[in-house]
DNA sequence: GACCTGCTGCGGTGTG
């Protein structure tokens, strides 16, 4: 028996079958490919890397496995240890795809041949069976991955891998997570070459992106590669719920409440035996639609569900579950649905508000048809008068697959630092080797010597500053030069801490008996007392008592409560999908607009061209007015959220220089609204030749304008987790947030006083600027505002434009009541007007 | 009578 598995090992079963044909295995598999399929075989058998980018399933997975079993077949892998890796980003998608890859390895009766999955979530035995032999294909994470190479066996383990598969290519590639799996690749590279194998071939699979070419040279680091683009795109149709009384469809607001019964409609025509998703921006916004839906039809209760990201592992499978089985009618979800358990029968799709981005939508109608030959379908549902624009924009758009592109993180040396002390611990290292690695990335391919040197000197001696503290000389050299980590504890630590994802620490809320529920942010549930009532989960709970980061809670007597919000990242709208917005509007414009959205809100157009003028790409249009509250002034550059805060706050910085008052800022992705205490006459401020807009000292002078350094500070939270200065506790017993802030901030002070040129502190205001500024769209707005014909308009009332930026700004003022006495006062005043 | 905001993803030790 064991001579058996040794003979095999030695001599690889696949030799004894032919090498057949393309066309001859395929027929011998009774198999008709597609044409990327048969494509991918072919370059993976001349052992050429690539992205293949089709919809999802449409085959993929077999395309690449086909292409590996070409190259076994040829003889130029051979089984017996680990020869593909699979990286997914997400284990839920793990174990379909390990079964998708075992299916034609049974079809070839290539028995010795074995598929894993090793993920956080694979249980003692199966680490066990691996530790003594690991299958020849591994479905993986990148953080996983990461893990492996912090064995001191990686080198035997890993030199092998022939051929490395990064599924969901274009969900990882504009983040850190990317980062870490091109040092993972560059590193599989290096070891082949070491080990004197080929080098993997290595492919990405990608659903829609902006910018394919980009994302394979940055997989493939500007080694050759060729881009497959898989089968006919899917047929995709995106369309409007319209509201049933358009004249009284609200301005602004985005919780979408008013098209409660169109909703409803909608999912009961889908019948018993479909289910729809019903897709929210926010978790907040799914918590309240899930209980409006159930106020809405008591009988569905049992049959409707709830999914998001801060809901329990065990809630999301059972509501997955119910998904793939067909017995849940509707699902209220946030983006945890996008990806995620593949093939669900889900019949119908509906988006809620503004979708944002054409990506996003195009993968969320992706959720539904989803059978070959079969038509997906979205729907969106506005939540105000101007989102009705935005809804056709979103179509025009779709229609033409003017898709977003996604870039890869540049140097990002919290990565570095933590990649660093991984090799150190695997294998370890020698420095030259090892820069020859890292620059062998596109993140890295210019990383400067200084850089490395500063990394090199972090990692092992803390820098500058943390030199006294030993915990923060993390690697040091052996006789023979090789860099290791020396100490047990640290590296302990160290692996508790791969990865760069970083979220908020959040309390756990669970009954009292322990079935838990899920997690809310510390804030929330600090602002509550025993004995309060707030909805989460679907439920209507009250809060028993708190200790250690856990809220006890009880199901409630009463039927509402109030709803947690969680602080998350405020999602801009896209740059494709604002210019989308102008178009539609220059349409109407010009009295081209025929689609049923725009001509419900034909009239809201009337009043905005009545009272001020409908901006286009060509005008800036610009409001001020005068109230008890101030001067007003409304700006509509359409660059995002984001972009327009930076806008806002330069804008009041530069006038503040000259006129001493104070500003509140309120913004949205259309424009934004300033108003200033002191009587300031904004209408000269924009006249041509004003330097208001200008490009110079605009770094300085938009770092200067907001608090960016309680900005980078908090940026540098996540930063100082991912190069591994703050440890987050062991498993099981969280530190809190409280205790976390302090450690970061300490250390952030730290180094500001001592170490002030200290590159983590650096990106911390790069990625201020770049991730929550957008500064790259806020200085290409602002060029566009200076070749913009400037509009002013001295208004008497706000106009539709400014009304939803008016109520943004008042409702960071004022409780939840007062808010809505003013706002049922504006309406009533803004009627007579538009009479 | 109109208000309500802000996504997702992963991983881990030690030993009585």
């Amino acid at each position: 028996m064991q001579r058996e598995a040794q003979d095999a090992a030695a001599k690889p079963v696949v030799r004894q079958l032919a090498l057949p044909s393309a066309d001859g295995w395929f027929a011998a598999q009774r198999y008709r490919p597609f044409e990327f399929q048969r494509a991918v075989w072919e370059h993976v058998a001349a052992g050429r890397s690539g992205l293949l980018h089709a919809t999802t399933g449409a085959g993929k997975t077999y395309a690449v496995w086909f292409g590996l079993l070409n190259r076994a077949l040829a003889g130029v892998v051979r089984s017996g240890g680990l020869r593909m890796l699979w990286i997914t980003p997400m284990r839920a998608l793990s174990a379909d795809t390990a079964r998708a890859l075992k299916a034609p390895l049974a079809e070839l009766g290539l028995d010795d041949w074995h598929v894993g999955v090793r993920t956080g979530d694979t249980d003692a035995a199966e680490r066990a069976r691996q530790g003594r032999r690991l299958p020849e294909a591994l479905v993986t994470t990148p953080e996983s991955l990461s893990l492996l190479f912090t064995r001191s066996d990686c080198d035997d383990l890993l030199a092998g891998v022939q051929m490395v598969v990064v599924d969901e290519w274009h969900e990882l590639l504009g983040n850190k997570r990317g980062v870490q799996v091109q040092l993972a690749l560059a590193r599989l590279r290096a070891m082949a070459a070491r080990g004197v194998h080929p080098a993997p071939v290595v492919w990405g699979l990608s659903a829609t992106l902006g910018n394919l070419r980009d994302a394979m040279h940055v997989l493939l680091a500007h080694h050759d590669g060729v881009l497959v683009q898989g089968r006919i795109d899917k047929a995709i149709v995106v369309d409007t719920l319209l509201p049933a009384e358009p004249g009284r469809f609200p301005w602004g607001g985005h919780l979408g409440i008013k098209m409660l019964d169109p909703v409803v409609r909608e999912i009961e025509k889908v019948g018993k035996n479909g289910s729809t998703i019903v897709f929210t921006n926010v978790r907040s916004q799914a918590e309240v639609w899930y209980q409006a839906l159930l106020d809405a039809r008591p009988s569905w209760a049992g049959l409707i569900a709830l999914h998001h990201g801060s809901l329990d592992k065990e809630v999301r499978e059972w509501v997955e579950a119910g998904l793939k089985t067909g017995t849940l009618r509707a699902v209220v979800a946030t983006s945890s649905l996008d990806l995620g358990v593949d093939f669900l029968p889900v019949e119908r799709v509906l988006q809620i508000g503004s979708p944002k981005g054409v990506a996003r939508l195009l993968q969320r109608a992706g959720r539904s048809g989803h059978a070959p030959g079969r038509v997906s379908r979205v729907t969106i549902v506005p939540t105000n008068a101007l989102e009705l624009i935005e809804a056709a924009a979103a179509q025009t758009a779709a229609a033409a697959r003017a898709v977003e592109s996604r870039s890869a993180p540049r140097k990002p040396l919290d990565v570095l630092v933590q990649h660093v002390v991984t090799v150190a611990l695997g294998s370890g290292f020698h420095e030259g080797d090892l820069l020859a690695e890292v620059r062998d990335t596109a993140s890295y391919a210019d990383l400067t010597d200084a850089e490395w040197q500063w990394v090199l000197d972090f990692a092992g001696r803390g820098g500058e500053s943390l030199r006294a503290y030993p915990e923060y000389h993390r690697i040091a050299r052996d006789e023979s030069g090789c860099w290791r980590v020396p100490d047990a504890q640290i590296a302990r630590r160290h692996k508790m801490s791969v990865g760069t994802i970083v979220s908020e620490a959040a309390m756990l809320v669970k009954y009292a008996n322990g079935g838990k529920i899920g997690t809310i942010e510390e804030s929330f549930i600090a602002r509550l007392s025993k004995g309060d009532v707030f909805t989460f989960g679907g439920k209507i709970l009250e809060l028993v008592r708190t200790q250690d980061m856990t809220a006890i809670v009880q199901p409630a007597r009463r039927k509402t409560g109030a709803v947690p919000r969680w602080m998350g990242t405020k999602l801009p709208l896209s740059v494709e999908m604002a210019d989308a917005v102008l178009r539609e509007l220059e349409d109407a414009l010009a009295g081209r607009a025929t689609s049923p959205e725009m001509r419900l809100v034909e009239p809201l157009l009337a009043i905005q061209r009545r009272w001020s003028s409908v901006p286009t790409r060509q005008r800036l249009v610009v409001e001020a007015m005068r109230s008890r509250e101030g001067r007003h002034l409304f700006v509509y550059p359409f660059a995002g959220r984001l972009a327009h805060m930076g806008i806002a706050s330069l804008i009041a910085y530069r006038v503040g220089q000259r006129t001493p008052a104070t500003f509140s800022i309120a913004v949205n992705d259309y424009g934004f609204e300033l108003l200033a205490s002191a009587d300031i006459n904004w209408i000269p401020l924009f006249a041509p030749g004003s330097a208001l807009l200008s490009d110079e000292r605009l770094l300085d002078d938009v770092l200067a304008s907001l608090n960016a350094g309680e900005l980078s500070g908090r940026r540098f939270r996540e930063i100082a987790r991912v190069a591994g200065l703050i440890f987050q506790g062991f498993p099981g017993q969280p530190k809190s947030v409280r205790q976390l802030q302090a450690s970061s901030s300490l250390i952030y002070e730290v180094l500001r006083k001592y170490d002030p040129t200290n590159l983590l502190l650096n990106q911390a205001d790069r990625e201020v600027l770049e991730q929550e500024l957008d500064l790259g769209r806020l200085r290409a707005a602002l060029a566009r505002m200076r070749a913009q014909k400037v509009v002013l308009h001295e208004l008497s009332r706000p106009t539709p434009f400014a009304f939803p930026l008016m109520i943004e700004r008042l409702r960071e003022a004022l409780t939840t009541e007062k808010l809505q006495d003013r706002i049922a006062r504006m309406v009533a005043e803004l009627e007579r007007a538009a009479q």
